[in-house]
DNA sequence: CAGAGTTGTTTAATCGATTTAGCATCACTC
DNA sequence: GAGTGATGCTAAATCGATTAAACAACTCTG
């Protein structure tokens, strides 16, 4: 039962540990074929396997990566990131520790000094949504942030392109016909990273298109469905001439809430209110009813990203800057042209 | 900025590696208290950490222990059982190594291997949600299992307790004082170990109760909203008479699906239609309109108690049976007393 | 004061691999 | 047949800790 070591194999091919150790790390230049062959059957016959740990103590790398997030593994946000990066460092053979901190820096400190115990090769620090952080001191150099960036740079980082999400966002809306969209805004948040990019983004395709943004179009709410319902009824009550035809929401649960809004006054969708939302949360804008366009966060795609450059597969395009991926719009079903009564508005445009 | 070893400590507190080795391991017996001090000093101003890598070689403890699952950490649905476990992990100075295989042998194979060669201290392994699975051959003996068992038993397991989860629902429903109670089903599944326990629950509340039910209050769907708006139709197509005035669902998204195919005919929850789901998903069912009542997974409690037997703080009450881990019902708005046109069916129960 | 027992510390082996330097052996070359 | 160069393999050091055994210096005992 217990281990197969390194000797055992050379005792059975009948060499030294040096040999089989040779053989097995394919430095066969000066090692008889005949040799090498019976060590690598020795090795299989008796089923050896490298023991990672002493193997680690001599070449000091462990092939292991360490990920340390607030707490992207509990919540059902960002898993995918997890996915990517997971999925990268199982095709190049390495395992990852994964430390949640649920955001205490205390925790965060200590999980940064097992790590650095356990000799990881590289660590990545991830959030869970895109934010500007101040990276912890004891970080070692070359850690990649993902889906936030450091303060004052220093480090690789992947984050979504929210502006670039923004703009397409509101390009949808604005080719299906729409004229006064309204961009529904989370409450105060956060150092406002993603949601003012998505605003820019969003300003920059009304202004491109020539349509002046009503103030009245920028409101806010609390991140969930219930904050989306709120803000989405001030939007409604506007008089009939100012009130958008369209919505975009900065993420799918408060667009569930503002489909809630929207059926309460017996509206339709897409029929009589076009609703867009961001994240693409499978549980939610797959499964709303209609169907929910958004604009998909590229989680999958960032921890692949982070865990390439951790590895040192991939180096960063620009290393001063964040590396931006791009958010796709997913296109479903609450996207239509705007109400009958609202198109002679939109005829303008020609 | 190499590393700080323990000889370095031993140099500046002019003792042996020995010596320095001892103090810090609290072994301190037979070591003088002048001396204890200046190596804890002395460790301290050079900022020592012992070496995670050579102490496991030598010690053949890892203090690190790993996860296997299908793919909890990437799906929405049970990261909390991370969190759980990750928690109990942390609280005893233990780090854990993540792999999702995605239910792939192979990947599988190779991760158990991994982690073999890592000398982890012990092994969990989880699935996504409650089912029976075939333990891999190459588990090492004492695994945990998590939110499915082994076939053939062997391994300590914890499960949720689904047929307490159905009685808790089922038994809100007749406390409301509904009498026709459907169990949204569903379809088909895996191993149907979670549908079947929920129902056996359900079944025995009604059994108790004296309610006989129609066969036709056991529908099935998929997996999803659709399928529970599926469902649900064919219940409420049933004629008034055999109409239920409350639904069961497998799970949230099943409800949330019913909660769609209800308002499109005008119907009210929970005015009209109680509903009652299960998992307790955030994004789901707190976010109904009305927040839906359902019978919570214990996902985070599970985590906590596979990671207290996989350390040895907590052994398995009964070695022989997998843990049953109690499904609390949340309260919240989806269920009410059944319509007064259904009422006087439920008078007869006096 | 020899022998036994304490006390405080160190020496050196050990964990299981990798890797450098070196030892044989053999084949050529001049 | 001495010198040179390959070729094939191994001895031994090494990574950084832990720990059993040994040792040195004292203190007691009888």
């Amino acid at each position: 039962m217990a281990r197969v070591r390194i000797s055992d194999v050379a005792a059975a091919a009948g060499v030294s540990t040096a040999t089989v150790s040779l053989v097995l790390n394919d430095r066969t230049a000066r090692i008889s074929d005949v040799t090498a062959d019976r060590v690598r059957r020795a090795a299989a016959d008796v089923g050896y396997t490298p023991n990672s740990v002493a193997r680690g103590l001599r070449t000091q790398r462990s092939r292991t990566i360490g990920l340390i997030s607030d707490r992207i593994a509990t919540t059902p946000f960002a898993g995918r990131m997890l996915s990517g990066a997971q999925d990268v460092a199982r095709e190049h053979g390495y395992l990852v520790f994964l430390v949640d901190t649920d955001a205490d820096e205390t925790v965060e400190r200590e999980a940064i000094r097992a790590l650095a115990d356990q000799q990881v090769d590289a660590m990545i620090y991830a959030c869970m949504w895109h934010r500007v952080v101040d990276a912890p001191a004891s970080l070692p150099r070359g850690t990649v942030f993902l889906d936030c960036r450091p303060t004052d740079g220093g480090f690789p980082a992947v984050v979504p392109d929210d502006r670039a999400g923004g703009v397409a966002a509101a390009r949808a809306l604005v080719a299906a016909g729409h004229r006064r969209i309204a961009y529904l805004d989370v409450d105060e948040p956060h150092p406002p990273v993603a949601s003012g990019l998505r605003h820019e983004g969003y300003l920059q395709v009304l202004s491109e298109t020539g349509i002046v943004p009503d103030p009245a179009w920028h409101v806010r709410g609390d991140t969930s469905s219930a904050g989306g319902r709120e803000a989405t009824d001030r939007l409604l009550d506007l008089p009939e001439e100012r009130r958008p035809t369209a919505i975009f929401c900065f993420n799918d649960r408060m667009a569930a809430g503002a489909y809630v809004a929207a059926h309460r006054r017996g509206l339709r969708i897409p029929q009589d209110l076009s609703i867009v939302g961001y994240d693409d949360q499978q549980l939610v804008a797959a499964e709303l009813d209609p169907p929910l366009t958004t604009v998909a966060l590229p989680h999958y795609e960032m921890g692949r990203w982070a865990m390439q450059v951790a590895l040192g597969i991939r180096a960063p395009d620009d290393p001063g800057a964040p590396h931006l991926m791009p958010c796709p719009i997913v296109d479903r079903d609450s996207v239509g042209p705007p109400p009958a009564t609202a198109a002679s508005d939109s005829r303008r445009r020609t």
